[in-house]
DNA sequence: GTTAAATATGAATGAATTTTCATTATTGTT
DNA sequence: AACAATAATGAAAATTCATTCATATTTAAC
């Protein structure tokens, strides 16, 4: 997970980085509001921790940068200021969380896991290696481009990889992407899969489909 | 905005269900975590609120419950343990947020518009009087059944409702509808709102989509 | 290895969708 | 009111998609 922290006090940014990174998550620290829209245009991170108080441009204005730039990314406020006045003003300006210093670590990264819990269990996107389902826009992205999948060959492929690694019964791909409770006296599954795996195995190279001969198919995950 | 609070401390409960009330958002309250989980059976709402020990089910094992039965409704824990090991415990078990009492009502409330912030930003659903476009099934829903919409037709639909209240260029309607930097020769664009006109206008019974001459269209937003 | 069942495939069909086109209606302007 | 520009419409054409069918290949069991 990468952590953006914007933190003009040098030890409780080299602090924090030094639990994240022991947690294995990388840091980059910004040592003002400016340096930190400087990264945010070029580097995309997981969740930004903002000190109020900075040099430059403060924590509240960084954050009133992201939201009106469209961004949903996770904020959190980290700072000395106590008030109530501030925690609310910085929630409903759009940050996630607000959290006083002094903190405990353990807090912070519950926190944290928490508010980036929410922010990817909502994405619209369905991951499998590099390839990427974008839900809404129904496409599918790969390293080498986009593939492009009818309706039903798209519904396939997410049933695919929102089962993968077990068997699915030709009965349960029906019911889900058919919509029909039995299996077709025709071999409409057969040849969609076929279609499927014309599609995404000539892009990715390898077997992804596997069939279980009497059982159904198998999404391979390694 | 719909508000399920478990708390068993009556005072503290009819304290929170007026100022709510002020605001204008309506209350239930759970006097055990049992009564909770019976609430939310039936009921739907927008956020909940726990209180950790109470008699029977704990709220911790209600927002354990909550998470296990799939449901990714906001919590928030609102206790008297102020310990960091709790915290980190019910945010790990799926908690939006943690408020230990006392706590400032106002503090309260942004923390509250914020979860459920993120929770309804990030909704698969895009919502118009009674109008639910269902944007991962791509079926629109309204109090009469379901309307069964075209590709081409369910975008166009997001599209207006997305910029409703504002007119719609041409131009813009077809940079993201139809992907192209132009207005085609044709008028594919007039076609596609007939036939989205059609279906419905039949069901909802007035005019929605306004032609400005000249200027393109207007989503009816009264 | 043979066999029967299961699966794969290419081509054809049929259905639905998108687009086009010719015509009619509406709008704003003079 | 007349005109020109814009928008709406119905129906046809073109395209894409889902499905079917006949045939070929693969699989597991004997």
């Amino acid at each position: 997970m990468e952590i953006l922290i914007a933190e003009d006090d040098e030890q409780i940014a080299n602090s924090l980085r030094k639990n994240f990174a022991e947690d294995g998550n990388p840091v980059m620290i910004a040592k003002d509001g400016e340096e930190a829209i400087h990264f945010l245009k070029s580097i995309s991170f997981d969740v930004i921790l903002l000190d109020w108080r900075m040099p430059k441009v403060s924590g509240i204005e960084v954050c009133r940068y992201i939201r009106e730039s469209g961004s949903k990314i996770p904020i959190i406020l980290l700072t000395a200021l106590s008030q109530v006045k501030n925690k609310v003003e910085a929630l409903n300006l759009g940050a996630d969380d607000y959290v006083t210093k002094p903190f405990s670590f353990d807090e912070l990264a519950a926190r944290i896991n928490a508010v980036v819990r929410r922010y990817q269990s909502n994405t619209n996107e369905l991951i499998f290696n590099d390839i990427t389902l974008d839900l809404i826009g129904r496409k599918v992205k790969t390293p080498r481009g986009e593939i492009y999948l009818s309706g039903k060959e798209f519904d396939l492929l997410k049933y695919f990889i929102l089962h993968k690694g077990s068997i699915m019964s030709k009965e349960d791909i029906c019911k889900e992407v058919w919509g029909v409770n039995f299996v077709p006296s025709t071999n409409v599954v057969e040849a969609t899969v076929k279609n499927l795996r014309r599609k995404i195995e000539d892009n990715y190279g390898k077997n992804l489909i596997k069939s279980i001969y009497g059982e159904g198919y198998l999404f391979i995950v390694e």
